[in-house]
DNA sequence: CGACTCCTTGAGCAGCTTCAATCGATGTGG
DNA sequence: CCACATCGATTGAAGCTGCTCAAGGAGTCG
């Protein structure tokens, strides 16, 4: 899950194709707090979040930490460059997975359309992480908030009459660490959309967003 | 061209592979100054850079620019997400490159080991992605400055006894636009750099590395 | 030489961070 | 069932980093 603001709703999240699907090891299940795999290991496996969430972190060498992206049903995990992972992943909530042998990026395991699939993925993951190096590299603390809540609400959130509810599987550090900010600063930028009517807090995790519209609009500067 | 340190050397810039190299079109020149593309244009063709070097810049509709990365001999350029263009590209200096179909991406245009290289790179690219976003996310302008010559140095430095000799085809408002600084800020970074002897000007595009392993400590925030 | 563009430097300011205290939800033991 | 401990979230106050605005310098091209 990168920052990225379009109209289109999300693709199915289901397996990649039909054949794919066939092709693949059955789902596994990762428990809450349980990692993936960490940075440095060699990748060996390459995975599609079923259900649940993960996130993708990468550390400075003074424990800067930076969030690289949270993995949502469908996006692909673990793309591997030169052999190994460069970044840990870890479960937010109880997440199953479909999983590949990462033989199949090279050859497709014998099945074309895999390849094809798992190279239209990565396409997308680049267009999405330039999504978000747009956000860090030029956006402000509130348009950072306002874009990640659109983004979640947009993809990921629920109808509720006009309004929509998403619930957010990560604690604010983890926002913070994705945006570039600390805890403290999105969570005054939470509360500033909480006085302005645009959400509303459920305690921590659950957010309705009264204007979804406006919030869009925030996102890009707009205000 | 991102930000990734890494102690091996830049692999061979030539043409992907030698059958690959059968398979494309002849180089094109692009002057200084000229578009490849621009940001909402249908993908029809990939590139790879073969001398020169472009930029890829992606705008808010307010006006303020990022940046993405700087397209470096080897560097593929081009790939398509939900095939269109989400960035513009142009040359900062007289370039060439090589060609190839955007089919090339679906069914490597009869080529397999074209498409396995085609998507090595945007593996990479993924890669170097994330190492921007870190750096964006979590490092100050100092260590963005830094972490930015050090790169090009590492990379494209031309040896010079115990020196490193770069030359910087991109202005300063390039430089600032990538590492989501402002030109001012830029400025006092490298002068700083230059009073405490890291590295030396001449002229505003050509900088003398003196203490490259300094470079990569101030990169990493090892102050 | 003069005009232009880009770069550099300075001064003041704003936004975000830092540090610190409080609040609120959750869970545990008495 | 309540008191209390704990952890994350929120809010406040002060400080610093990087931005804005402005002026001057350096290189380039007519």
């Amino acid at each position: 899950m990168y920052i990225t603001l379009s109209a289109e709703t999300r693709p199915d999240p289901g397996p990649l194709t039909h054949d794919a699907a066939n092709r693949m090891r059955p789902a596994t299940l990762l428990k809450q707090g349980r990692h993936l795999f960490h940075e440095g290991d060699e990748v060996e496996r390459i995975y599609q979040v079923k259900t649940g969430v993960v996130r993708l972190t990468r550390m400075l060498e003074d424990g800067r930490r930076q969030v690289i992206a949270f993995g949502y049903p469908g996006d692909i995990i673990g793309f591997p460059a030169d052999g190994c992972h460069h970044t840990d992943c870890e479960a937010l909530v109880d997440t199953t997975l479909n999983v590949f042998r990462r033989t199949a990026l090279d050859h497709g395991d014998g099945d074309p359309e895999l390849h094809v699939a798992l190279l239209k993925a990565a396409l997308k993951e680049i267009s999405e992480m330039q999504d978000h190096v747009m956000m860090l590299g030029r956006k402000s603390a509130s348009e950072r908030v306002a874009s990640f809540l659109a983004v979640i609400t947009q993809r990921y959130g629920e109808k509720m009459g006009s309004h929509r509810r998403i619930s957010l599987p990560m604690p604010r550090s983890d926002i913070a660490d994705f945006l570039g900010l600390t805890t403290e600063t999105v969570s005054r930028a939470f509360s500033a959309l909480r006085n302005e009517g645009v959400i509303a807090l459920n305690g921590a995790q659950t957010i309705i967003v009264m204007e979804s519209a406006r919030l869009q609009q925030l996102a890009l500067g707009d205000d």
